[in-house]
RNA sequence: GCGAAAGUAGCUCAUUUGGUAGAGCACGACCUUGCCAAGGUCGGGGUGGCCGGUUCGAGCCCGGUCUUUCGCUCCA
């Protein structure tokens, strides 16, 4: 049972996610649109058993987190307010030889800097003058003149060799209403958080929560990446799973903690093994945050980001306040104190988690036989829980009434959880099959099971057989996924 | 965005220098079978990513474009 890591490792993984209807590049017959894909009918099984699971650990095994799906289209002051529209559109320059890439203010400023080095304050002053008028009215074509009649050159090459500037914006935007005329930009959300802080006071009101406590909600959001790669792994429209948690100020440290060490849990949970995974701590802090960390895990192509831990300080809820003109504060009756709470949150994305259980899951294992011969099969080590079949029912033949009592045991389960029912090819055959979409159980009806009724179960990473009651398979089964 | 490589059946890949495409597996039907990818027969499936050029003739040569992977870059 040896993991077979390689450069195609990835590359196998991908071709697996089609060829078995997990993954499918988006559009394809019209050639596929850049970093989109579609989940096809296991995959979007295994998703939602993903976001099922963090959604009941989170609001049913703490009493103190609710859920809230709030909607993609926010009011567009959401977005001056939590410093997405200002941070992140500035327009940048590439240098053609070096392929270093600037931020059009920091390569003037940093002119401005050695002219006032070299005495020249008057016009260091004049370019950053003529700078913010030019960047004030989005004129890039006098930007870049201006640019090149200073005879600004890039640090890495030396050279004045400039793309022509562009403006990369983080977030897509849309009009909403009917006609230009009265037409209002509005943006598809760059993240899922913004929602909770704007109803911070309808959830804690209306399910009378009580500090500490949190709100957790899953749903897509859009980023505009420059470079959108890697499979799923990064992609312009995906999913988040957010937790936002709000605490007394002052307590943000322990709750980080304990956020850090809960969130690790769920993923071990999983039984993922804890060398897969790390944590990694941000040096250079968001706007938001005075403390902030990644879980990664080791990917096909390295440790890369699944989730965020971040201490958001009260920094959304009060820059809220001010935008908004309305106070979003909590009065904390222990301490008969009003005060705007701090926020930890934990941030994962839903399409890396499934790649990162796709990913953990995928073995090509070479099975030594008894006849001294080997054998291979793709299995896909799902856990139990979130695997889209959960039991395969297998008739042995098709005739002799064997298919009549599977189609019984059939009945009995898939009220419970997914079943899935084939009686063609052999059965080793159909048990393969099922590997490879990661079935953790299988029970075959044969001739003993009309005359004792008991079955042949067949576990999915083992490959051993056991006989079990026919009527012990759903709570067996049951045992394993809950 | 820059650079490199790739794109032929659902998947993995052949098709030696240009002469209108094949295999294995997979898929469907039937027969034989019946506890770890069994055998047989038959069958479905490809305007060779797309567009254009050169040529009597292009999967193969040339240009463009789209998509993917890798390296830079970017990633609050």
């Amino acid at each position: 049972m040896s993991k077979t890591p390689s450069d195609n490792t990835f590359q196998a993984i991908i071709s697996h996610a089609k060829e078995y209807g997990f993954v499918f590049p988006s559009s394809e017959i019209y050639d596929g649109l850049s970093a989109v894909y579609d989940y096809g009918p296991y995959g979007s099984q295994l998703k939602k058993n993903i976001r099922d699971y963090w959604w009941m650990c989170m609001t049913q095994m703490n009493e103190n987190i609710v859920g809230i799906d709030a909607a993609i289209f926010m009011h567009p002051t959401t977005w001056k307010a939590s410093g997405h529209v200002d941070g992140f559109s500035d327009p940048l320059i590439d240098n053609k030889d070096s392929k270093k890439r600037y931020r059009v203010d920091h390569l003037i400023e940093g002119h401005a800097e050695k002219l006032i080095e070299k005495g020249d304050a008057a016009g260091a002053e004049k370019i950053v003058a003529d700078m913010d008028a030019l960047l004030a009215n989005d004129d890039f074509d006098g930007l870049k003149k201006l640019i090149e009649d200073n005879k600004i050159h890039c640090a890495v090459s030396g050279t004045g060799n400039w793309t022509d500037i562009r403006q990369f914006n983080l977030m897509f935007s849309t009009e909403l209403g009917s006609v230009a005329e009265d037409a209002n930009t509005i943006y598809l959300r760059p993240e899922t958080a913004q929602g909770i802080f704007v109803n911070f006071l309808n959830v804690q009101k209306t399910a009378r929560m009580k500090i500490p406590f949190g709100i957790a909600q899953t749903g897509k959001a859009f980023r505009n990446e420059i470079v959108a790669r890697q499979f799923i792994f990064r992609m312009r429209e995906f999913e988040q799973m957010e937790m936002q948690f709000f605490i007394k100020p002052g307590t943000q440290k322990e709750w980080y903690e304990h956020w850090k060490s809960e969130r690790m849990k769920w993923h071990l949970s999983l039984g993922i093994t804890a060398d897969k995974y790390r944590f990694h701590d941000h040096v250079k802090l968001a706007h938001y945050a005075d403390a902030a960390v990644d879980i990664e895990y080791e990917f096909p192509f390295g440790f890369k980001e699944v989730e965020g831990i971040h201490s958001r300080t009260d920094f959304d809820l009060t820059r809220h306040q001010e935008f908004s003109k309305k106070k979003l504060q909590y009065f904390d009756t222990e301490i008969n104190q009003h005060y705007v709470p701090y926020v930890i949150e934990t941030s994962i994305g839903l399409d890396r988690m499934f790649l990162l259980i796709l990913s953990n899951s995928y073995e090509e294992e070479t099975i030594n036989k008894e006849d001294g011969t080997t054998d291979s099969r793709v299995v896909l080590h799902l856990p139990a829980r979130i695997a889209p079949n959960k039991l395969a029912i297998l008739p042995l033949t098709k005739k002799d009434g064997l298919p009549e009592l599977a189609k019984e045991l059939m009945d009995e389960c898939k009220k419970s959880f997914h079943c899935f029912y084939e009686e063609k090819d052999a059965i080793g055959k159909r048990y393969r099959r099922q590997d490879a979409i990661g079935t953790p159980f299988c029970v075959t009806i044969d001739h003993q099971t009309k005359e004792d009724g008991t079955v042949t179960i067949r576990y999915r990473d083992s490959m051993l057989q056991e006989r079990i009651e026919l009527k012990k398979v759903k709570e067996l089964v049951l045992a394993h996924i809950s």
